[in-house]
DNA sequence: GTTAGCATGTAAGGAGTTACATGATTTT
DNA sequence: AAAATCATGTAACTCCTTACATGCTAAC
């Protein structure tokens, strides 16, 4: 019943359902799907994926020096997925959860939308423009509620609001697309400053 | 020499040093001044309050009912800047950091610029578009060799490129106000409430 | 031959959340 | 009389980082 923490083994979970990767190259591809600025750390990864392993959703294998690709540096170890993995991608993927779940998990779970069906991926994005929209409104009354403070807070405040309002565009345009079951194709989106 | 974690000490002499607040009140306007989407809980609250009362900082003063506000609910602790807890506030807005903690703090500094001099105002925000610069080309190359991912990964890591060169725009507006002289009118806001 | 990158791990510690515990006051 | 809000706190737990430990291989 755990219910934080799961957007790494998500990440690590829809990262192995492409193909095996050992841990070093594990760490650079989620440095991509998680939305961190910084690299996750060893200490954080390894631990991980021996839960991982003992949970029955990835198995390791040793791959020895040449048997595997071309130049293989040192003996690494290859995780790969295994089908009660792939279920656990799938009902983490799908599973609707706390508010503050879901939206630690968004950038994951988008990163993996093309393995997951429409209805789903509607969900996601129709509940994170919820949370965002509520969000919104708070943080624009805070704004006008606190005019007499000083110039910096304000400008911060402004910002923030600014770049809410840009994301639930964002989310708006994603939507539509998928309602139209248009295949979107990056349109940009006309710049106003 | 603790580098880390010092967010929510900077943010809390920060919003003393505008006047004496009880805790429940400190956490509603920690809300506005730390970035977090959530409140911060008081399981974390409370404890850095004794913390940085241990440290002399911050006085803690039993408000009891009647005695100061016109109506009073109940007893409130009502903690208070010390002399020390002002050099610490500007210690911890001028000291330069490890980029990661300069990040972490980024939101925090900002909104007390108020009481920052010019200089130390112009060093964070070079600092910190100089960082996202830095991201940013490490996340275009990639996007740029990532062309056979899915279109989801592709979109994701898009946005986040926007995102950012959005953010530097904004900085690099605000680095031309300050140089400019532009002031924008600070220090002490007018006295009110 | 030394530095940089590859590769895997452990131990200690930091900073936060959740759940629990208590109780007054205001609103419905 | 119940529910919401005000107000303060503790204990257990989670997840992450830093620092340490090891050793191979490629490039300069």
């Amino acid at each position: 019943m755990t219910r934080r923490g799961e957007t790494l083994e998500l990440a690590v979970l829809g990262l192995l359902h492409e193909q095996p990767m050992h841990g070093y190259e594990l760490r650079k591809q989620l440095n991509v799907v998680l939305g961190w600025g910084r690299l996750l750390s060893y200490g954080s990864l390894y631990p991980a994926l021996k839960k991982m392993s003992r949970a029955g959703w990835i198995t390791e294998h040793v791959a020895e020096p040449g048997t595997t690709a071309p130049v293989t540096r040192r003996q690494r170890i290859v995780y790969e997925l295994t089908e009660r993995g792939d279920q656990r991608f799938t009902s983490l993927m799908s599973d609707a959860g706390p508010a503050s779940w879901e939206d630690d998990n968004f950038d994951v779970r988008f990163a993996f939308f093309g393995r997951t069906d429409r209805d789903i991926r509607l969900r996601i994005l129709e509940g994170r423009r919820a949370r965002l929209q509520e969000r919104l409104s708070r943080a624009q009354q805070q704004l006008a509620a606190s005019r007499e403070r000083d110039t910096y807070t304000e400008e911060l405040q402004r910002h923030g609001v600014e770049s809410v309002e840009r994301e639930v565009r964002w989310l708006s345009d994603l939507i539509a697309a998928e309602r139209d079951g248009v295949r979107r194709q990056v349109t940009k989106p006309t710049e106003t400053t």
